[in-house]
DNA sequence: TTTTGTTTCCAGCAAATGATGGAAGCGTTT
DNA sequence: AAACGCTTCCATCATTTGCTGGAAACAAAA
């Protein structure tokens, strides 16, 4: 039951955000009722923490996959895996794109602790994509690349139903688009080194 | 007084979104009773849709500006000039970036009218980017590029409390990082017709 | 001064919302 | 059967929240 609980409350906190979100449509939508909930997981803060080191915890087990899938492989050929594995993925789970922006950007009115966990996620990946020569460095310019990254695809997940509208296409051919978008962003922006033409430098 | 419930309401709901930000904080900010805030704007989500049409509106202004600072020059140089005014700008009013994420991101319980002045935008600024050939025509993959571009720039923006404290920076600091980094993703894609080096096709 | 129209505030309502106490259900152990 | 622990639900509370009626305050016109 617990268990039920959070996935329910993972969707609709990602849905809604935290106070777009009441207890009882929580409650409602496990069909059970709201003292239950209240009895396992205590006052809402709390479940919502829950709900977020579970994404949190998800996301990081994919990175440590997608990680594993691209050692060894050239450089330009391990960002388009990540993009079209992180992509699918997260399409697959919007919840954990909804949840991570919501926390990057909307205040909770009551002050909540800010994250932790992001770092360690940003510094994996940043090596494994080639961004930091040396896993114990992980200076601020290469933080801030990899946060323009992430949030990139954590954008068109999240907005996909405007986005949707707004462009005038179906889910499948937006999926591809959102793919191919990226990799015209990042492609050339981090696989420099590998063009003999590019000079590695631009400041 | 109404334009001044008008300034408050944009600040309050950019900073806790539709759900997060009361009616009552809202007075109380402006030092007035409640009931007048009602006489002014009449329900919660008119003044909302007030605030949106707003900041629209403002931003529509600005891009105005850039495309006309932008005009006639090269294109890398474009698009330098365009990110550091509409970065610059996006930090001084942070609550357009965040008002218009929380409209991509955020469902609010009740139905609201999709937006539509969005898509004139993205024409605009794409057109002076260089991004499409001829102003009438507008494809989606060029859209798509668009919004890559803008999100960006309103996820550095909004987010900045969250990631100041996550990269341990000073506000300055981060402005000017934020800068290197746009142009470090988006000089290398955009630019590449530029660069005699790269080829144009990337699928 | 009275009238008229506009703006502001006070008081309060109805519904929604976060939260709790206590009783009932239920499976396991004794 | 009785006792026990765990889980669920019913009823209910206090507060918050969106919103309104009506009276006062104010300013300009008559």
């Amino acid at each position: 039951m617990k268990g039920r609980i959070l996935e329910v409350a993972r969707r609709i906190f990602g849905e809604y955000g935290f106070h777009g979100t009441t207890t009882r449509m929580i409650a409602q939508t496990v069909g059970i009722d709201i003292s239950t909930l209240y009895y396992h997981w205590g006052e809402k803060g709390d479940l919502y923490e829950a709900v977020v080191l579970d994404i949190y915890e998800d996301l990081r087990e994919k990175l440590i996959e997608v990680e594993g899938l691209i050692r060894g492989k050239p450089l330009s050929e391990r960002l388009e895996i990540a993009i079209n594995e992180m992509t699918d993925y997260l399409f697959e789970q919007p919840e954990i794109s909804n949840l991570i922006l919501f926390r990057y950007f909307a205040k909770t009115r009551h002050a909540s602790p800010l994250d932790f966990r992001v770092p360690e996620f940003m510094s994996n990946i940043a090596h494994s994509m080639g961004l930091v020569p040396d896993k114990a460095q992980f200076p601020v310019d290469a933080k801030m690349k990899m946060l323009a990254v992430m949030n990139a695809i954590h954008n068109f997940v999240s907005g996909e139903n405007f986005f949707l509208a707004l462009l005038g296409s179906e889910h499948e051919a937006y999926v591809k688009g959102v793919k191919e978008t990226l990799k015209f962003l990042l492609i050339p922006a981090f696989a420099s080194g590998d063009n003999p033409c590019r000079p590695a430098k631009n400041a």
